[in-house]
DNA sequence: GGGGAAACCTACTTCCCGGTAGGTTACCGA
DNA sequence: TCGGTAACCTACCGGGAAGTAGGTTTCCCC
């Protein structure tokens, strides 16, 4: 039985065919995870071989860290828009809960488990990780400083973010999928929880 | 030169035998993840081989199963104990965010990289380390519906206690270590953020 | 249409690591 | 003191996965 269009096996330009292993890749280490998967299974899930897979990423850490650059920078890139908005501070921090919400259920396992991974003994793999999440803090953190009006120095804005932060991803990983107005109510109880934290925290 | 007393190599009766393989592993796993490390690393920084480990721990998975769940049992004790304490709720919070900073520090990288390994594919072990979190998260949200009088209903403690439980962890896991002064107005700020934002929730 | 590059494949090598079989040494209790 | 058991070791097996050498097919462009 022949193929489904989608999946058959046909020649490809180089760019394309980096494109495809790239998502193929995100699909089997999101849900099996670094360790969990060969250079063979993403190839034969390519509906390729090894070699070819070899000639776009190598060694296998790159095939690994091209992945969570593209998808961090869109998370993050998503965030800072949301934050940048001309709207009200309280509309901001909903925009941008939603926008990490939104963008972990759009990536269902995978991008979780791409920020979980720990990635052998290899220190520059955890920073990599550990600096999606700390560039979005800053984001946060130079909202809130220059929005705080002096109410908040650097170190406790800071720690603010750093906490929201974790607040989001935290809830946004856990239990994805459900209906959108579960996620809508998930949304609304944390901006609540945290727009009333942060507004008597900067006017105190 | 001769070893030190902690680290000369001597027979063992079995229980401190596995006590101090735990220990050894707790280090190294701490430090270069599950994957990072052979059964004969851990055996060999315990100045023993291979088939001694094995004597106490196989497969390999149960040593890391082992290890995880002591240590976050331990956790759960202290962060339940805080939570319990008959004081007013918002000493509660405190004395719970204490805690959770308190022992991550405590056991340095090693927590923080246990909670976060993706072992594998095994689904258990992934159910295994989620559960850690979502008994802590109980625990808070339980306490949340009972303090709120009826202001939040279940599916709204949860998701307040999730974001909490992330807040802290996140918080306590990054960039662990520093001096206690330092970390003291880290968990005042956490604090502050978090009471403002639960009490006018749990008013409203 | 033909030459050359780009895409692709088969078939390895190599190494590491989980796990074990079977023998040896030290210790303890009768 | 001596027998037995508990602690320990050397030496190995088997498998799986990273990475590569070298050849083959397809396609584009001159």
């Amino acid at each position: 039985m022949a193929r489904a269009e989608t999946t058959t096996k046909r020649r490809m330009r180089a760019p394309e065919r980096k494109a495809q292993l790239l998502d193929v890749a995100r699909k089997v280490f999101g849900t099996k995870g670094f360790h969990g998967v060969s250079m063979e299974d993403v190839a034969r899930e390519a509906g390729v071989t090894k070699p070819i897979l070899y000639d776009h990423f190598s060694p296998k850490e790159a095939l690994y860290l091209a992945l969570l650059d593209a998808d961090s920078l869109e998370l993050e890139e998503r965030i800072r828009r949301a934050l940048a908005a001309p709207t009200g501070n309280r509309e901001r921090i909903r925009a941008s809960f939603e926008a990490y919400f939104e963008f972990v259920d759009e990536h269902a396992e995978g991008f979780s488990l791409l920020m979980q991974e720990t990635v052998g003994a290899n220190e520059s793999f955890r920073r990599g990780v550990g600096r999606v999440r700390e560039r979005i803090q800053q984001e946060v953190s130079n909202l809130i400083v220059r929005e705080s009006q002096g109410h908040l120095d650097r170190e406790d804005a800071d720690t603010v973010a750093l906490g929201l932060v974790g607040m989001v991803e935290t809830a946004a990983r856990h239990d994805p999928g459900g209906t959108p107005e579960r996620r809508g109510r998930r949304v609304d109880t944390l901006v609540r929880l945290a727009w009333r934290g942060i507004t008597n925290l900067t006017l105190t």
